[in-house]
DNA sequence: CTATTGATGTTCT
DNA sequence: GAACATCAATAGA
């Protein structure tokens, strides 16, 4: 059983933290996963909460596979489908753009830096439409790569949904410079009762 | 920097 | 109708 076997059969709620690292590509044009959510049937946040329907489809099918729906209307968002049972997906939130760079900036007009920094940016940094829904991540025009150096993984709840919103279920890259947004401070015991930021992960001139 | 708002296709109630 | 796993533009502090 080789690495990507055993990703499509973990948990989303494992997965989602395994993927980070990992390199995507469509066409040759992506990169490093720093970013993902986790979502399951018995989550009421996630599409496949209420059972299969048209849309969510994909979700009930084998895992391995992509999962695209439109988001607001304007957007599309990727996610990969896995666990041992149905109805699970990792959302793909944010890459580190690596491969294809000219070909991102050219799709998005914005600085590298938000190139792929969040579900809808990242599908219009790759070319992910609709076209993809259904098909495998570990075959073309996908690819899938483990990850060939170990990080930090920094974890908090998810972004933009209104139920289940305080589950810990977003994992990140420490000090990621390309997340959707950065996350929540780890509470700290208080030394000044002022109001600093830790901006460690700043870059120093 | 933060907060607000418009755009807009599908799905859900 | 209302809600939505979002983003860019804009206004204000």
């Amino acid at each position: 059983m080789d690495a990507l076997a055993r990703l499509f059969a973990t948990p989303s709620l494992q997965a989602a933290r395994d993927l980070i690292g990992w390199r995507l590509t469509l066409d040759g044009v992506g990169g490093a996963i720093v970013e993902t959510e986790a979502y399951h049937q018995e989550d009421p946040a996630s599409h496949s909460f209420s059972g299969p329907t048209p849309r969510n489809a994909v979700m009930f099918g084998p895992p391995g596979r992509v999962y695209v729906y439109r988001s607001y209307g304007i957007h599309w968002c990727v996610n990969l489908v896995c666990g041992p049972e149905p109805g699970q997906a990792v959302l793909i939130r944010a890459l580190r753009p690596e491969a294809g760079l000219d070909i991102m900036r050219e799709r998005r007009g914005t600085p590298d830096h938000l190139l792929c920094a969040g579900p809808g940016r990242l599908c219009q940094a790759l070319g992910v439409t609709r076209a993809h829904d259904g098909m495998a991540i570990d075959a073309a025009p996908f690819a899938l790569e483990p990850p060939t150096e170990a990080c930090g993984i920094v974890v908090g709840p998810r972004i933009g949904i209104t139920r289940a919103a305080d589950q810990p279920w977003r994992f990140g890259e420490t000090g990621s410079k390309f997340l959707s947004r950065p996350f929540p401070a780890v509470q700290r015991p208080a030394v000044s009762a002022g109001k600093a930021r830790d901006r460690s992960s700043m870059p120093r001139p």
